[in-house]
DNA sequence: TGAGTTCTGCATCGATCGATGCGGAAGTCG
DNA sequence: CGACTTCCGCATCGATCGATGCAGAACTCA
């Protein structure tokens, strides 16, 4: 296979993709689906409409993108938190890197994934279903974590996994409004210990 | 004084005031002030835009008296729960009384409280900072309900009132983003019981 | 009845929304 | 070089945004 890296016939793009994407994501991290105009965002990517709608397709898609990009880059705390040993380690890390995550002193506060389109009219939907789908695959690929917890007698066979993931995800939705409202970090985190103390909640 | 109702001079109003702020109560809700255009509330308020303006000022106005009807409306279980006799009983009862709102079968899902204007742009940020406001009161409400508890014996002297208030807001946050996703009811009821299983988290 | 007051239907305002057409600039090829 | 491809600056599109001017309708007063 060539691995070889050839140009590609015609003018070369005259910025970068990534970054541009990058501010994009904190654009829409800020003001959410609806709140961040094409002239907002452009001026933020720094390059013109014409450009975005050739590289991104349109606003939606480039929301889309940018939600994969908050994914793999302010969210990947979710991926390392799955990874922990056991499932009381897995819900700390999880609800510790939120708080980190959504109070961040220099990037917008709260998460993209609940304030990028929580309730939108007509023209945001496309954002919102993406969001709901965003946020239901967190919640299930938890609770697989936790009924795999259950399997391997990490956790008790009385433990409901369904209902641990249910009331982490909340915990951290919640921790996003907070975060949002301009709540400090330390207040979350200790809020947040007490709030495991209690597990597995038998 | 005169409790005689005199029919003010000029033209009688030829709709229900308070019927049209529920209606654009109600798609405020479920749109978010962003979301909610001038276009879409006059047509559920059943008037035109210059009898909304004449009425309620102009949008953002309008946005603040249905958040007050909200309060008054929807929103009421607040204070009926914090007049429970114990700390228990409010919590138990505030966390019912957002689950039981937030996913009403007919009317939007979710509360107007985090979804009305979680983030937004320029245009939005009265609604926003409104909102930040609104849940403010509410923390701090709690909070004092708390300590009085705290002073009647009903919570050990070990007890931090600020830290389970924001226990409980968290959850009540985390609780309206999940019935902004659909989540049903039944399910966050006993996600919500064991929730407060370890009250008072200590 | 006539004067004064208020409300409403219609038309429309300037600004901004997301999105596109076009022509020239800037490259890679043979 | 000349042919071909891609990218970008500029202008602009129709639709919608929130908000208003105006004239007549509908009412209370004296």
């Amino acid at each position: 296979m060539e691995t070889e890296k050839r140009r590609p016939a015609g003018r070369p793009r005259g910025f970068d993709a990534d970054e541009a994407l990058e501010r994009a994501l904190l654009v829409f991290w800020e003001h959410g689906y609806e709140g961040a105009s094409l002239a907002t965002l452009t001026e933020a990517m720094g390059i013109s409409t014409t450009s975005m709608y050739a590289t991104f397709g349109n606003k939606e898609e480039l929301f889309r993108k940018a939600l994969d990009r908050y994914t793999e880059g302010p969210s990947a705390y979710v991926t390392r938190a799955l990874e922990k040993p056991t499932a009381f380690d897995v819900a700390t890390a999880l609800i510790a890197g939120t708080i980190q995550t959504t109070t961040r002193p220099a990037g917008p506060h709260g998460c993209l994934g609940v304030q990028g389109a929580l309730a939108t009219g007509d023209a945001g939907r496309g954002a919102r279903d993406l969001l709901i789908g965003w946020r239901d695959d967190g919640y299930t690929t938890l609770r697989d974590r936790f009924e795999r917890a259950v399997d391997d007698g990490d956790l008790p066979p009385t433990a409901d996994p369904a209902l641990l993931a249910r009331y982490v995800t909340t915990l951290g939705y919640g921790i996003a409004v907070q975060a949002a409202s301009g709540i400090a970090r330390d207040e979350l985190q200790e809020m947040a210990d007490a709030a495991l103390r209690g597990w597995p909640l038998l």
